[in-house]
DNA sequence: TTGTATGCGTTATCAT
DNA sequence: ATGATAACGCATACAA
């Protein structure tokens, strides 16, 4: 059976020009001891010989493997894509490499890519959790080793791991006040039946607003299912179904929203006039659905680019010096046709 | 500054033991020349110390991976995400790690992302090219070390690696003759200017429906641009501007098309009493707008499978094995109102 | 400024 | 069935 073709090392080059593979080795990283001709020499035979570092052999001598893992509920959703690109952005300019995986909302899922991970020797991990997660147990052998983690959007309380989001609390306050502010006065909350707590925040700004215009918390007005584009049909039929019809939607994700907007249409409702819409997420779908849909824009790229920074802090500071920390992003409401 | 605690070894766990670190490596990988008591015991011992295998050493001394890159134009579509899926689901049950990384549609980006794989030594590539890409040069260094590559979706004609795709032709001449066999007779197609061959196939189904129904194919029929959303809306202007309205367009994607009916209803055109509107990729989208996209559904999970599978099939192969070949995957019309 | 020697943790070859 | 030993390619402590 053919075997690989044999690579070039820096023992080749170390041969061919009478030097040791030691001096090859620092001149390839440029290490000042090195003089200049002989550096010189060695980068020019390099070059020719078209020479690539065994990215192994370093590896297992330095413990390490400027690769980060990225582990997301979903690929398939445009705000995750925008923060992986985030991410990308940064890590290629540091040189690391990303490992990619979903869960698949599955925490089973989930602790089997963090074990793989951590197999592969990360040197630092970005999560976003799947919904039913609800401890951090699997990543304690990332703490034990003090290997850095990072939580964004989908984060969980704790006081090891660094966490970044916006404030799910004040962007659920904005949109509902928004609608509040439109006049509306029986707002229905959809949101998901499994309480994590970005849309608990959500709930709880949402509870705040009505509060503040003296409105009371009416359980039937809060439709919990899975944000799905079908759960967006089935809260349009909940609403219609209320002995009170709402006159004001605020959905905890774009893509159920427009879901939601659809079947409302289909019954013969006018939006916004008989019932204004605000989404969250401020995915394209916003300004495909008719009447375009008012959202709460969530800055996805610059998280991902704010997880990354932060891992690569943590990653060069002193381990005493990682303050644990949360880092809140601005999510600022955007108005269109749905609640004009 | 605080170094990495020591790693649990096979050496430490043959001392324990009273063995030779090779026995211990042979139990590990079950092999069958260690007996069972003895096996039991260092599996014993392995799991009490939460001994994890040193990968970079084993890959250094195997000179292999057990890693896949993955490179796609863009991360952001439904399409893309729903193919990686695909991918990883094999990918999982094969104990491959996948890395993934986006060209961003620049082949400049793209080239360098092959050579960040190339230097990480990955096992075989899966790529789905940027439109711009237009020669596979960069790929030779693949070639030459006899390391698979399969391309899918977006390929190009070659003789070395292997292609897997739909039948974008056949897929053009579908979605055409339905307008056609609906009555239209002016049809508009809306696509992209860098003329990759997927695009250039879907035209040519295009013309040879055109032919069958003895329409002379007509210039002012044909629209490039960049298949974004916007893109929509200029194709939509575009076609209002022409002298003898459309009444038929076919959109080489969904997302484009969805610009386009937008468009086109502001401007008082009935969707599709007026105009019939034909989209491609079967996104979720679809579903969204109004009325209902018709589309061509592309298998984007099955593709990302395929891919897998031949990459799998070629790793495991012998190198001479590996034959040269295309795979093609049936893509069907999804009829919908827009065509209704 | 350069060289020597050694370790990083595995696996494969050859003995026993 | 098991052991001794030599790579794999690089980086570094120490010596010169």
């Amino acid at each position: 059976m053919e075997r690989k073709k044999k690579e070039v090392t820096i023992y080749d080059i170390a041969a061919q020009l009478n030097v040791s593979a030691a001096t090859v080795s620092r001149a390839l990283r440029d290490d000042p001891a090195v003089s200049a001709p002989t550096k010189k020499k060695i980068f020019e035979l390099a070059e020719a010989h078209g020479y690539q570092a065994n990215l192994f052999a370093r590896n297992l001598r330095q413990q390490q493997t400027r690769t980060i893992g990225v582990i997301v509920p979903r690929l398939n959703s445009y705000f995750m894509a925008t923060v992986i690109s985030g991410i990308e952005h940064l890590a290629n300019e540091a040189g690391y490499n990303l490992l990619i995986s979903q869960s698949s909302e599955l925490p089973e899922q989930e602790n089997a890519i963090v074990k793989t991970m951590f197999n592969n020797r990360v040197d630092g991990l970005l999560v976003s959790l799947a919904y039913p997660t609800a401890d951090l147990q699997h990543f304690k052998r990332f703490s034990q080793k003090h290997i850095p983690v990072i939580f964004f959007d989908r984060t969980l309380e704790n006081n090891i791991f660094t966490n970044i989001r916006i404030d799910n609390q004040q962007a659920g306050y904005d949109a509902t006040r928004h609608l509040l502010e439109l006049g509306r006065r029986r707002i229905l909350h959809v949101s998901v039946s499994h309480t994590h707590n970005i849309y608990r925040d959500r709930f709880n700004g949402y509870a705040q607003a009505l509060q503040e215009f003296h409105i009371p918390l009416d359980r039937n007005y809060l439709y919990l299912d899975d944000l799905s584009l079908e759960a967006g049909a089935r809260a349009a039929r909940h609403a219609l179904e209320l002995p009170e019809r709402p006159d004001g939607i605020f959905v905890a994700n774009d893509n159920c929203a427009a879901g939601c907007m659809m079947a409302l249409k289909k019954a013969g409702i006018r939006i916004p006039e008989d019932i204004a819409l605000v989404g969250f997420n401020d995915d394209p779908v916003c300004q495909i659905v008719e009447p375009n849909l008012t959202s709460i824009h969530y800055p996805a790229y610059e998280m991902g680019k704010m997880a990354a920074h932060h891992l690569f802090r943590q990653l060069a500071a002193d381990e005493a010096l990682r303050t644990t920390k949360v880092v809140g992003l601005r999510a600022e409401l955007v108005v269109r046709g749905s609640s004009g």
